[in-house]
DNA sequence: TAGTATCCGTTTGGTAGCAAACGAAATCGG
DNA sequence: CCGATTTCGTTTGCTACCAAACGGATACTA
C-alpha cells in the first residue's frame, strides 16, 4: 500500500480488481487516505521513540502539555476540546502526567464539578526544553518538502479535516 | 492548530513565540505534521462510527481482513508486517477477529512455531460486502480534492513515510 | 550431534483511546 | 423553593497498541 510505484502495489491493484470483479475501485481515494494513516502511524512512533521516550511522554502527553504551556491554565473540558480527545480520555491523560509531576489539578471554587488543570514547575521545565527538540524533529519528518510542498500538504490535509470531521 | 485562516492559531503562534523567546520556530513543518496527526485521527474516528462500526470492526480489524482478503492466507509475521502492526498486537487483532468468526488460525506442519491465519467464509462474505463501501467512505473523506490533488497528496505523504519509516 | 544461538508467536504490563454508565453539582420550570 | 433536567469529571469495560520477557522450535557450529 505503498505507491504507486512500489510492485507489490501494482500487483495489489491487480489483485483487488480481480476480487471486486466488475466493480470500480476509487484507487486515488484509496491511496490518498491510506498514506494519511500511514505516515501519521510513523511519524508519531518515530516521535514517541526518539524525542518523547527521552521524558516519558505519549503523543497525547506531549500534546496535552504543549497546549497547557500554550494557553495556560485550563478547564478539562476546554483542555480535551483542544487535545481533540474524548473526556473519558483526557481524565486518564492528566492522571498519567500527574503521576509524572507535569501537571497539578485544582477545584474550581464558582462550580464545584469542574477541574482546572495546569504545568507544574517541572512540567513547565519540561515543555520549555522539550519543544525546541520537537519542532526541530518535525522539521526532520517533513525534511524531503520544500517549505511551499510542506504548505500545499497542509492545506491539503486541512480539507480532509474539514471533510471528516464535520461527522 | 488548524490553519493559517483561524485566528485562534494566529494567536497560538504568537503565544508560542512568546513562550520561545528569540528562539526561531518551523511553523511550515509543525503545521504540517500536526495536521497529518489530525486528519488521520479525523479519518480514522469517521470510518469507525460509520462503516466498520456496523461489522464490528476497528481499524486495524479491517486492514487485517483487507491484507488477507487481497493476499490469502498468511504466515503470521508477514500479516503483521503488511498491517504495519507489532506482532504483539497482530496476536490480539486476531484473537478478537477469531471471536467475531472473521478468521482462523491454523498450523504450518514444516515449521511448529509458525501459523497461518486466513478468512473464514464469514470473513470472506463480510469483506466482499464491506469493502466497496469503505471505499466509498474513502472517496467522501477526500472528496474536496480533484484527482491530481489526491495524487499530490498522496505523494507528498509517501515522501514522509520514506523519512519518517527509515528509523 | 550436543550445545548454543536465533527465530517464532504468545503473554505480560503498561498507556491510550472510546462509549456509556454514573454520581455529584448546577440550572431550569413551575 | 423543589423536582426534573442538564452538565460536569470520573469510572467501567472494551479494544488497540507497544516493548520486553518468555518458552518452545528450529538452525547453526564446532
Amino acid at each position: 500500500m505503498q505507491n504507486r510505484a512500489d510492485p507489490r502495489l501494482l500487483d495489489a491493484e491487480r489483485l483487488i480488481q480481480e476480487r471486486l470483479g466488475g466493480r470500480r475501485l476509487d484507487f486515488d481515494s484509496m491511496l490518498a487516505v491510506s498514506n494519511i494513516y500511514r505516515a501519521a502511524t510513523a511519524v508519531r512512533r518515530r516521535a514517541e521513540k526518539g524525542v518523547l521516550s527521552e521524558f516519558g511522554l505519549s503523543w497525547g502527553g506531549f500534546t496535552t502539555l504543549w497546549v497547557l504551556w500554550v494557553w495556560g491554565e485550563m478547564q478539562s473540558a476546554d483542555l480535551a476540546d483542544e487535545c481533540d480527545l474524548a473526556k473519558g480520555t483526557l481524565t486518564g491523560v492528566v492522571k498519567t502526567l500527574e503521576k509524572r509531576g507535569f501537571v497539578k489539578r485544582a477545584p474550581v471554587a464558582a462550580d464545584r464539578r469542574r477541574v482546572n488543570v495546569s504545568l507544574t514547575d517541572a512540567g513547565l521545565a519540561t515543555i520549555e526544553q522539550l519543544f525546541p527538540r520537537f519542532n526541530l524533529y518535525e522539521g526532520e519528518m517533513v525534511g524531503n518538502l520544500s517549505a511551499s510542498e510542506k504548505q500545499e500538504l497542509a492545506e491539503l490535509l486541512r480539507r480532509v479535516i474539514v471533510t471528516a470531521g464535520s461527522q
